[in-house]
DNA sequence: TTTATTTACGAAACCGATTTCGTAGATTGA
DNA sequence: TCAATCTACGAAATCGGTTTCGTAAATAAA
């Protein structure tokens, strides 16, 4: 007797499954007396419904997948918390897959999406990601699909993102009135909207200021980080080295102190660091850093919320920008 | 022409579904020529088959469920890594799950569970977990179970956790040879079997160097980093105040700087502090901190080797629990 | 009293795939 | 030549619920 169907609950009271059925789901049409029954006897035998069953058969799933690049970066486990709480909320199952930055695994993932696992889409872009006809599909199958932190430009859905020209731009102001010149921007791919639009901002500030934007400054690096080490090493061994810093990515800072503290650089003396970041913790155990904090829950919750709405009811979600400022 | 299904493979290829069926699963009863005609019009056609459906014929999900407590500890957003990244080679699902820390929930989650959602679970117990029938029932249902970082040492099933009576008793000591008197153990719960070894090295370092093991510094902290501040702030304000502090938790790490901050301590000079973390960041952004470092990304995937074991055959799982030394 | 309506329930179709079993026609064996 | 065996496929049951529709009995309305 390891698993209780619906049939043995009609057997053990001589009701039909439908009945049962219905009573379970408080039906008009059932009597409190027989409800009753039915009730007490589902407790008492602990009987929890087949999710697959009634899936399949109501056609949805009362599930949301959420696609992530990684979640090595603390920017996505705050989201995944943020979003666990709303699903949860709403009684909805959360399905977590990671594409490692894989265009081929994003496409694989999404792909099986197709087949109705899920009522709607969580979708942060990897940074190889540049084709989106995967996504497009969804969206022509009526599953829908919201963006958070990376997204797709060109896909006319909900993109819960934050103001990254703002970012770039206001990071970049703050060292130079700290007396920066030679700024670097690391970033980590060329594709990704975000870091794009960080970018931008990282070069209006140095044109507003009337400072030089050399190309060489701008380093893009990869997911390797011995080779991002060799990179930003080299960056700072240039005759002309930065004196201040831009990370756009959480995971270069670890790179960027070991190689300041390798080459004997102090920060913020030598040279300053500016970095998009959701550790917390970080400015707090040291002040030399300063930190970009993105609201991760918070976005991971309008994302959550965004989806949820759509799911309820169908009508457009691109009037569903938000765009929290950091 | 939003989903296909067997049916419109079916009919557009003048075959029954039961054969559109066993040519997709290559079966050895159809011919070659007509397979390469079902798989060219399922790859046209972009057809992904109902997973619940088939779910719910084979009777099993290919899904196993992850229970935490948090993702907000970046202990678990590692594990979650390299959970997941096991999964995907395996072709399992992964769902989400954060209890909060409340046991009310757990066992909401974990008893949805009996309906055959999953065909397996990864646990992290809640620290107000103290009462386990929700997990027995569980096993009785043949639905494997793996705990890994917060067991349930009752419960007869796989375990993945670190030597944390080692881990303890190691970090004390450290304390204890840099000169530390006054050690404080600032700790979560105490129904946490993780907590309590921990608790038990501690005490035990202490007895072997002969120090008195003082109750009054050894405090259980909350959930609440408000109440957190306030009893970390009131234990370095004693008379006798510690003069090295041993963190079970990550989460506290704020707390501690922030007291020490406020009440002019500077670390490690007047109070050295030792914790237990995953933020790999840490040490490099201040190497004023000592952190034990859990493998975190190692335990999500024995976690998940294990259970995987457990899911494609069924032996005894008790064998498997492997202690891994931080 | 007769008809209309309501109440409370059951039979059966259905969701989309898997799987067992049956069988027409082709092939092989004696 | 006729039985035995394969080959390649289809009919139908099945998984466990949900939902539509039908209906006997009870109640209300005329």
């Amino acid at each position: 007797m390891s698993i209780i169907t619906i049939k043995m609950l009609a057997n053990e009271l001589h009701l039909s499954i439908a009945t049962i059925s219905k009573a379970l789901r408080d039906s008009h049409e059932i009597s409190v007396e027989t409800k009753q029954r039915v009730f007490e006897l589902a407790e008492k035998l602990n009987y929890v419904p087949n999710p697959y069953a009634s899936s399949l058969r109501k056609r949805k799933s009362k599930t949301i997948a959420v696609v992530l690049p990684e979640v090595a970066d603390s920017f996505f486990s705050f989201a995944i918390n943020g979003i666990e709480t709303i699903a949860q909320e709403k009684g909805y199952h959360v399905l977590i897959y990671l594409t490692h930055e894989k265009f081929t695994k994003e496409a694989a993932i999404i792909k099986d999406f197709q087949g109705g696992r899920v009522d709607g889409i969580l979708l942060s872009v990897s940074s190889e990601t540049k084709e989106t006809s995967h996504i497009k599909e969804l969206l022509s199958r009526n599953i829908p699909v919201v963006f958070f932190d990376r997204v797709c430009e060109d896909i006319p859905t909900a993109k819960i993102i934050t103001d990254d020209f703002e970012s770039g731009y206001k990071a970049t102001r703050h060292l130079i009135e700290r007396g920066c010149r030679y700024i670097a921007l690391l970033s980590i791919s060329n594709s990704l909207s975000i870091t794009n639009k960080r970018m931008e901002g990282y070069k209006k500030a140095l044109l507003d200021s009337k400072i030089k934007i050399r190309q060489s400054f701008i380093v893009p690096c990869t997911n390797d980080t011995d080779h991002n080490y060799t990179l930003v090493s080299n960056l700072m061994k240039r005759k002309i080295k930065p004196d201040g810093i831009l990370a756009t990515v959480e995971k270069l800072t670890p790179t960027i102190y070991l190689v300041c503290k390798d080459l004997h650089l102090r920060i913020p003396r030598d040279v300053k660091v500016v970095i998009f970041s959701n550790l917390q913790t970080a400015s707090i155990l040291n002040p030399s850093l300063t930190t970009i904090i993105q609201p991760a829950f918070e976005m991971g919750k309008a994302a959550a919320t965004a989806l949820f709405k759509a799911l309820e009811k169908s009508n457009t979600d691109l009037e569903k920008e938000s765009l929290v400022i950091p």
